[in-house]
DNA sequence: ACGACGCCTACCCATGTGGCTAGTGGACGA
DNA sequence: TCGTCCACTAGCCACATGGGTAGGCGTCGT
């Protein structure tokens, strides 16, 4: 069973993600997100990100601010900067553009 | 008809996310995200990058500051900024890294 | 000659970034 | 119970970023 505050986390986040439209269970969707063994793109190196450093991810891959990212997600700015600071550590990058580039030449995040 | 390569894509980011299951299509959801129509970003031929603007956006790809580009190029931190900016207006971002998210996703830019 | 464009330089200033340090609380496995 | 990890919060400070403004020079087309 899934979290749902985590559902809700990644549906919030992903609500205004141009190209992507949220809907309920009861209503039909145009293609579905399905895991598909062996067919996802996988992480070039083993890099392990959190399900918040995820989120924080895509919203820099946005041009999102500390600030923006610490309000979208419902965190302090400190707090987003600080998954900020573990992503560069953990994709060993010098800045968030860095990081974002290096996460997609990695197959973390796609375009 | 939502592009697959979305599809893909948003499947693994997602893959990892703890707490978030991907479920076959038959399936039975907690809830969906699903791609709408006609979102599917394409590469822009209205987009004209100068040849210094180009070599300013690799560098940025690659997580330089302004004053690595200018030491690199061979230019000012003036200059170097001067380009950024045209870069910024140009893709129609609000930061470096939402210039260079953008060029990938508009195919100006690979990794 | 003139205008447009690309490239270049400089300055000011408000805001953002990133490194560093220090801390709390919950969940989980040994 | 304890150690580890994750998520979160806070502050300081040097440096970087980005918007705005102003300007010069070379090239090219009209």
């Amino acid at each position: 069973m899934a979290d749902p505050a985590l559902a809700d986390r990644i549906a919030s986040v992903l609500a205004d993600v141009e190209g992507l439209e949220l809907v309920g269970k009861d209503d039909e969707p145009d293609a579905l997100v399905v895991a598909a063994p062996g067919a996802v793109a996988e992480p070039e190196a083993s890099i392990a990100l959190t399900g918040r450093e995820l989120e924080v991810l895509a919203l820099l891959a946005e041009g999102a601010s500390n600030k923006l990212i610490a309000r979208r997600l419902g965190i302090s700015t400190h707090t987003a900067k600080y998954h900020v600071a573990s992503l560069l550590e953990k994709l060993d990058a010098v800045s968030r553009t860095d990081a974002v580039a290096h996460a997609a030449r990695i197959g973390v995040l796609h375009f």
